[in-house]
Parts: structure tokens; C-alpha cells; sequence
DNA sequence: CTATTTCGCATACCGACGGTATGTCAATTG
DNA sequence: CAATTGACATACCGTCGGTATGCGAAATAG
């Protein structure tokens, strides 16, 4: 079938642009390059995709997903509310930092996009459930009763800066997840 | 005198190129229309810096200068050790949600120089005071004994995730500046 | 079983961009 | 005042993202 070739064109030019982009950055990498890597040509490319942003999208779409199956697993896992919560977290983190997912999320993803498309993909993927979370620890008594989207946007910004520190930092992992709980642990209602 | 005159275009290229990197970002802004904006031509650029980048990285530092100015001044007009340490967060936030430093600053920042690069000047500017403050309240008692950099790291990340929160978000502002003091105020020691 | 259409993709090409090589002329210096 | 420096302009190059067009195989109709 015809439609089955288009779409292993397709997943062939998002799984090489996102190798590439993820080792090199956007910027410096061209698109003659990622077509030669999937083995086809600019044409096949401009015919799947709207340009060389609209592929980054793609792919960072790919990565949103990713990180916020990892977060939703890890969260479901664990019975208790704040548990599921904190866990989530710590699995976001682990997420984050992953080399393939990194630069393409955090630094290139809102300077190609700009941040509010960016933010708007956040959202609908691991952003969704930290708000959600927070939202049910409030209405759960185990955060203090607040504005939601202000504490969502200070955790997330935590956990990405730290995502992006401990890529420079490997060895301060563990003392970065034990900072993560106890900034979590110090809001708490208690 | 000619070392007046070079500075002139060296001011003049830093202040243009600023002001349409801040307005359209690095990637839609070619040197041409930032050459032609200060009255000189692309070889007076190259004259004074190194290539495109370079100059980002002279708009970048100005940026970053007077973000760590604004923060140590707020700091230091607080008589009070943890005051002066709220206040200096505050300040970080006002000042990096300007528009006229935020996506150079937060965005563009990361992308153009690397994280790397980047986060080396954000330590000598504002990072650099506010590492110091943590580990100044951390010796008077006022925040646990811990390593300094992971809570840095974290509570830099949620200020800059907040300060582009708060661009697309002006109303939320008040909010926000809450949020922030009580999740400074669950850190302290008491 | 051919004729025709469809569509995924290759090829050839364009304008614009970042960057470089070279030229020029005023300010400095001895 | 001759020689030199250096701040800058001009002209040019290679490469990039993007577009227009054509081809050939698979799907479809008669």
C-alpha cells in the first residue's frame, strides 16, 4: 500500500531529525543531511511536512509524548495521592534529562516554536498532569488552597532547569532528587 | 579620537541588534536590517565582532548585567538577610519578564550559545548572587544545611519559567509574586 | 487486461542568509 | 610629511530553507 510507504517515510525523517537535532541542535543542522540519513530527498520531505519547523514540531511532539507517558505511568503507580505526585515528578525529571529528549525539548523547543506554542504542547502532554495534580492535592487538603496555575509554572520551571543542570552535572543526581522532594515536601499542608 | 568612534558602532550594533533580537528572536532577524538599523554595514560588524553570534552574545550580557544589577540592588536595600533574599527573587522576576530581555534572555539565550555557555553567564550575573544568598542563609540558619546548587538550580529554573509565564500572562502577575514568597517562605527554617 | 488517474517522491532551481576577502580613507605616529 | 594603522565599506561566495516541476509506480476504472 502507498499509505504504509508515506508513513515509514514519515517516522524514518522524525526518528533521524530528532537524532540529529537532539546530538547537534537545530539550528546547525540541515535538511539535506536529515533526508540523506532517512534515505530520501528534500522533495519527500516538503511532501510530509510544511518546512523544516513544521518537522521539529513532529518530533518534539514525539518527545511531549514520550515524557508524558513516562510522568503518567509512574504517577499511576502508586496508590497514594501525594505519593503518585511526588513520583511523578522525580519521573519527570528522569525523563527530561534523557540526552535524546533534552536539547529538543528544553532549550531548542521554545526558540524554534517561540514559548507560548511551545508552552501550548507542554500543556497537553506532562504539564496537563502536573496542574491536574496539583489541583487534586489542593482539593485534597495536601497543598494549601491556591491559584493553580502559578505553582505549576514555578514546579515546572524547576524541574526543567534542574533537567538541563544535571545534563552538565551528572553526579549531583541524587542530591538534585532529594532537593525535588524536599522543595515538594516543604509545601505540603501539614 | 577613533576608539570613541568605535565604540559608538560598537554600542550602536549591541543596542540595535537588542532591540530586534528582543522583538522577532535571533533566527528572524538577519544582519543586514541590524547593520542597516545602526547606520553601518555588515563589514563594521564584522570588524567588531566575530559573526552573528557573537554580538548575540554582547546583547546577552548587557541583558545579563542589568538583571544582576537590579537583583543585587533589590538585596542590598533590604536591611534583613532573608528580606533582602525574597526581594532579590522578586527583582530577578520583574526584570526577566521586561520584554525587552525576556527571549533573549530565557529563550534565545539556551538555543544560540548552547545551555552551557549560557548558564556560565548566568552564574556570573544573577545566578552567581543568588547561590550566594542561599548558602548565606543556609550558614545563619534560615534554610536547612544542604548542597547549594541543586535548590539554586531549582528555584532559578522556577523564577525563569515564571517570568515567560507571566509574559503571556500580565494578570497574572499578582499571583505569581505570591506564589513565589510562599514557596520562598516553605523553604525557611523555622 | 489495458487506460487513466493518483500520489509519493526526486530533481532542478531560486532567493536570502551568514560569512569572507579585499579595498579605501581618515586618524595616528615618528 | 611619509609611513602605518585600523575602522569600516564593497563585492563576492557557499550554503541553506524553500518551491516548481516532472516522473514512475501503484491504485482504479472500463
Amino acid at each position: 500500500m502507498r499509505a504504509e510507504q508515506k508513513e515509514r517515510t514519515r517516522l524514518a525523517l522524525i526518528a533521524e531529525a530528532r537524532r540529529l537535532f537532539a546530538e547537534r541542535g537545530y539550528a546547525d543542522v540541515g535538511l539535506t543531511e536529515i533526508t540523506a540519513a532517512a534515505g530520501v530527498t528534500k522533495g519527500a520531505l516538503y511532501h510530509q511536512f510544511d518546512g523544516k519547523a513544521a518537522l521539529f514540531r513532529a518530533v518534539l511532539e514525539s518527545v511531549h509524548q514520550e515524557v508524558g507517558g513516562h510522568v503518567a505511568a509512574a504517577a499511576e503507580a502508586e496508590a497514594d495521592l501525594w505519593t503518585g505526585f511526588a513520583a511523578g515528578c522525580q519521573a519527570f525529571l528522569t525523563a527530561s534529562t534523557d540526552p535524546t529528549r533534552r536539547r529538543i525539548l528544553l532549550v531548542d523547543g521554545p526558540a524554534v516554536l517561540g514559548w507560548a506554542e511551545w508552552r501550548a504542547f507542554d500543556e497537553a502532554a506532562s504539564a496537563f498532569h502536573l496542574e491536574e495534580a496539583v489541583a487534586g492535592l489542593m482539593r485534597a487538603g495536601l497543598l494549601p488552597e491556591r491559584p493553580t496555575a502559578p505553582l505549576t509554572r514555578l514546579l515546572s520551571g524547576a524541574m526543567n532547569e534542574a533537567a538541563l543542570w544535571l545534563a552538565s552535572e551528572p553526579s549531583a543526581l541524587d542530591d538534585t532528587r532529594r532537593a525535588l522532594t524536599e522543595l515538594l515536601e516543604s509545601l505540603r499542608c501539614r
